[in-house]
DNA sequence: CATGAATGAGTCTTCATTCAT
DNA sequence: AATGAATGAAGACTCATTCAT
């Protein structure tokens, strides 16, 4: 193997392990010697990789970022043509057990904390945000347009659903008794089913046969 | 003053100072030689009034748990006779910016972010949580009876109004250009107005006016 | 009450709970705290009627010296006119349990371990010591022209009486289920016996008859 | 060099640099980072290599213990046969200049001045002190059963002389004017010459000679 | 490439001492 | 005379980072 794939694999590999090592302590228990315990390498090998622990950090939260719009783009383009299918499909990704694995979301609900006081991760975060805004909002406009909703204003029903999602987000983190992915999909479900009745009647249908 | 009146007012201090102190620099850099500093004390006074940092930052997290029920409940108490009055009392409060200042919802959410990890806060944080979500159903469930909404499930539309509200909160901190209170309050409300026409259509039209 | 004699009993008090403290916690764990703590009195007393925090301890020290030399010389005074009764009253007096409580000696032997690096220490456990030993080397001296043991060193038998009664001392502390104060005794006794067969037979049968 | 040697050179140095510094400085000024000095290493080196200050007490306690039982148990192997020459030896080997430098056991008397309070140091100490008196015990009654003392218990002849040693040695560390190694030795075979007069005769006409 | 020893800055915590009341 | 709040120095311990091997 050449010595660039060797750095790019070892640098994912304490990418991961910086993953791993976030969701089980958290940010406050967080450090290189961890991290290099998990990755089962060496203590000194990470500022080795990383030009330091924040370094690791930000390039974590990146390789994140890239990971979850990449997924969550090709959920898009997999869905139906209709943009009702397209905004249940973002929503199944965002709640999808393969996709979403508890230990990421953990991770993410971690550095959008940290988020507030570190403009490195706050520009990655709202990027995301962002772009996922820009899309849900786009999809909501074309509902209110074809299916002749002109008293609705497309903007807050994606600003709620979004903010529904990370809402729900939390309480499955922390509160994993009372709701889980499928309470909180279908809760999405139907506050676009109250919004959207003649769109999203299917899928509330399909939602409460799962 | 008496000593029982100087030990508490200190200990209000140091915790007003702790809060300041998270806010400004997040659990991160949170140190007890800041909150000293930030309450204009000797470093070696906060273990004389509290045992441990943690017990410092636990005792914060209660005096903010109090602080909230206790002005959550005032602004019921205050509310028109009417469910619907009352959830938007709910609402309107947990937007409102004389109870909900920035610098204190930032450190709520610097405490959830710890909460995954730390039992102590978890246990207060989830009791919190709790007993808003237990009145919230329960109003509407009042509207879903008195509304003749039988269709609708009264435990998801509480469970996706405080999911909402925690994400707008959210939006609020780290995208504050984008999202604002008002916008905030407005977005919870037209998700009640889409659910319950009939009863928040004069408070959506109230909040439209604004 | 007069102010001075006020002064005498709180200097006495807190002498009393350091030596307590001092035989509950050792040197490692002495502070001013549980001084005052095991006095029943405020945090800030102790400085008051100490200079310092070395000035208690060598208050101390000093108090427990003088109690000792007055019990050992009063012990001295009512044993029997012939030298080795007298002998026979100091070793009994320095395993007396009513006399040489097991907290005093250890107290005694805290001491004695600092003292090696307090020259204040060291001064008045050297005096004691060696009054005692000069009283038991005469002793001695006495046995060996009465007796007719030209060739027996006083002074070695003194010296080893009095190393043997600190290690034996060091044996009940740290050991007190293999060795107890009557044993100690009777190993003293044997001793003498042994050296002075004559003088010390009847000691030993007292010994082994109790 | 081998890491494994380094770490093991490196805890070697630094239980050296402890005794060095507990010796100068004794138990109550004995603080990390004057090991640290003592070692020529920076002060974060100590938590490298033990997991806490109390670690390295102990080990340095355990070190001290294994060495010392090496070489008393070596210098019992090269005594003479006789169970009187075997006693001798151990004696000899107690106050020998080369192997019980002052220093050491000036850190054995600060470890038992604190073992009273720590159970780890008092189980290393007891352990060592009951393996000696089982063998200078196991010594005195073959002295007894082969020489006819029918009538001396063998057993306060080993209690007593190991509590003289030990009384000994501090009358040497306090008082070192009065009593030197040479003194002490003296004493210890007087007494066991007069006790086993035939067996220590020439023991002790050999130590008057020196 | 990789290791892990070494450093030193930084943090929590304890505690003797001071001092206003 | 007594209290206990307040200070600040000092120590144990952690950990990111560096560097020789």
């Amino acid at each position: 193997m050449r010595h660039l794939e060797i750095k790019e694999s070892r640098r994912a590999q304490l990418i991961e392990a910086t993953i791993e090592s976030l969701a089980r302590h958290g940010f406050a228990e967080f450090t290189l010697a961890q991290v290099a315990r998990s990755a089962h390498l060496s203590h000194g090998i990470v500022n080795f990789y990383f030009r330091s622990k924040e370094a690791l950090l930000v390039e974590t939260l990146k390789y994140m970022a890239a990971e979850y719009e990449t997924f969550w783009t090709a959920a898009l383009r997999k869905a139906g043509p209709r943009p009702a299918d397209k905004l249940a499909a973002i929503i199944a990704a965002d709640f999808d057990p393969v996709m979403t694995s508890r230990k990421k979301v953990t991770v993410w609900y971690a550095f959008w904390g940290e988020a507030r006081w570190r403009p490195d991760y706050l520009k990655i975060c709202q990027s995301l945000s962002e772009s996922y805004f820009a899309e849900t909002r786009a999809l909501c406009q074309e509902i209110v347009q074809a299916g002749g909703y002109a008293e609705i204003d497309a903007e807050w029903v994606a600003r709620g659903l979004n903010a529904m999602i990370d809402g729900l987000w939390l309480d499955i983190l922390t509160s994993p008794k009372a709701v889980d992915r499928k309470d909180a999909k279908r809760t999405c479900l139907a506050l676009l089913g109250a919004v959207f009745p003649r769109e999203f009647a299917p899928h509330l249908a399909a939602g409460k046969a799962a």
